[in-house]
DNA sequence: TGCCCGATTAACT
DNA sequence: GTTAATCGGGCAA
């Protein structure tokens, strides 16, 4: 039987939480797929929302583990997260790309393309192929419209640094599966030796 | 109050 | 490689 992810699931370290992410089945009404990609966010560091304070924009991310933080990105897009760590730590797990299994067709639809790969790889672009937008900010992820299932078997994680952003780009809290032709961009295979 | 920039994407050259 | 689309926040004035 999926395991249901519920609130303890989030309520932990965020860098844990966006590691057992991966391979996790993600749907929006029945729609989405498994998560292939994620980034950790945290208040202590610079490039995270929550870094100068609470805003009505970022409240969501002070509330309590286990919430959805919809944000706009670039004025255009939509980016989901996901509230981890305890009630005013301001920690987040941003949603960078998913392999599509479920309501394939309605991604399709959504985002106007055919292409498979592409439908949800980068955060936009899940927001887009799921129907995610502002009007979800701030729900729990243990209902609907929500729906995340625990992954049935260990997978091979890889990490790196996370992508588009200038303050502490030397974090590697980029998260994904590893090999998966649905990441938003590759990651950098292991130092030779 | 105004100005610049960003956890992005797609359509250019 | 470059650029437009377009909105909230931070910071200067």
């Amino acid at each position: 039987m999926p395991r249901l992810l519920r609130r303890p699931f989030f309520a932990r370290d965020v860098h844990a939480v966006a590691r057992d992410l991966i391979g996790a089945t993600f749907l929006f009404r029945g729609v989405g797929g498994r998560i292939v990609e994620v980034e950790a966010y945290h208040h202590t560091e610079p490039a995270a929302h929550s870094y100068n304070g609470q805003t009505p924009r970022n409240a969501v991310m002070f509330g309590p583990p286990g919430y959805a933080y919809v944000y706009r990105s670039y004025g255009i897009h939509w980016c989901v997260n996901f509230v981890c760590e305890e009630e005013g730590s301001a920690s987040a797990v941003l949603i960078r790309a998913v392999e599509p299994t479920e309501g394939i067709a309605a991604m399709r639809r959504r985002r106007g393309l055919k292409d498979e790969r592409l439908l949800c790889a980068g955060p936009g672009r899940v927001c887009q192929a799921l129907g995610i937008t502002d009007a979800h900010n701030g729900l729990a992820l243990d209902a609907p419209p929500f729906a995340l299932t625990a992954r049935a078997e260990d997978i091979p994680v890889a990490t790196g640094p996370r992508i588009g952003i200038t303050q502490a780009a030397d974090l590697p809290w980029r998260y994904g599966l590893t090999g998966s032709r649905f990441l938003s961009k590759p990651f950098r295979a292991p130092a030779a030796r």
